[in-house]
DNA sequence: CATGTAATTGAGAACCGCTATCATCAGTAT
DNA sequence: ATACTGATGATAGCGGTTCTCAATTACATG
């Protein structure tokens, strides 16, 4: 379902070199951090990843990659509401999924679902925007929390 | 169609007392303060605007009456990304609205949409989640930025 | 390969929104 | 009126993110 680890990465490269960036090491490490994982890192997590294989690179590094990642619309910047950005690669296939969150125990759940994407396309179509993404949290009580 | 200002006001004062809370200025300004406006405000709006109708109150205070107001689900905590929480009246009826936020100039434009809506539910419904509020925010360019 | 120049990097300071602390004030029941 | 307890507000503190700036390094050119 997931693309394999190293696509999403090779392609960001490549669009990074396309983009004229030169290539550093500590972009190249967090680019290496996002492609591992399919869903949402902050940028602490990938900071305390790159130091886990080892490698080095500033905090200050790492927010400036994500940075601009996003700008060149490789990342998708999330925010879950609890004052942490998180970061996940956009894939080139548009596949993509959404986050639930559970306010009571904290766990984020990722999901898809189809009607809700194209009800998407339509609002935005109706509002005449172009949409660079679209990121929905839905806030509520996962299974475990409610029912135990 | 929203609400005549103060009706959302008078219902959260109601409800305030009938959950045993106390009488305070701080936290009546707040509330009044919301009232005024339907759509989202920042904590930092808000004691301003508390300041501007030559209130005093607190920032702490805001904020304490905020999470209060949040926790009887009388405000929606809104998150546009932007690293300020904002707030808006949670209305009695259930109606609200979602944001669009364009990226490049900053403007935020409330929206609705039935077919959004029933996805969601639908939604909820499949993952068997209990949604105490859910959080649509769509970030593009707005009209102005795209084709001036 | 050597050199110049401009992008990249990283340590730390600075910033900012938000929360915690705690002494003081005020609403409510008696 | 009095006591009890919640509410308030000034300020310190915290954590995530951005800024600064000097040192480093990638790449183009000779």
């Amino acid at each position: 379902m997931a693309s394999a680890p190293g696509i999403w990465a090779d392609h960001a490269l490549e669009a990074l070199g396309a983009a004229g960036f030169r290539s550093g090491g500590a972009r190249r490490s967090v680019v290496d951090q996002l492609g591992r994982r399919a869903c949402c890192q902050s940028a602490q997590e990938i900071h305390d990843g790159i130091r886990g294989d080892g490698g080095r690179a500033g905090i200050a590094s790492v927010y400036r990659a994500l940075d601009t990642l996003a700008d060149l619309q490789l990342v998708q910047r999330i925010d879950l509401g609890d004052g942490v950005a998180r970061y996940e690669p956009m894939l080139p296939s548009g596949e993509h999924h959404h986050h639930l969150v559970c306010d009571e125990c904290g766990r984020v759940e990722p999901f898809t679902d189809d009607a809700l994407e194209s009800a998407l396309d339509d609002v935005a179509d109706r509002l005449g925007v172009s949409l660079d993404a679209h990121d929905v949290v839905l806030h509520g009580s996962c299974d475990d929390c409610r029912d135990g």
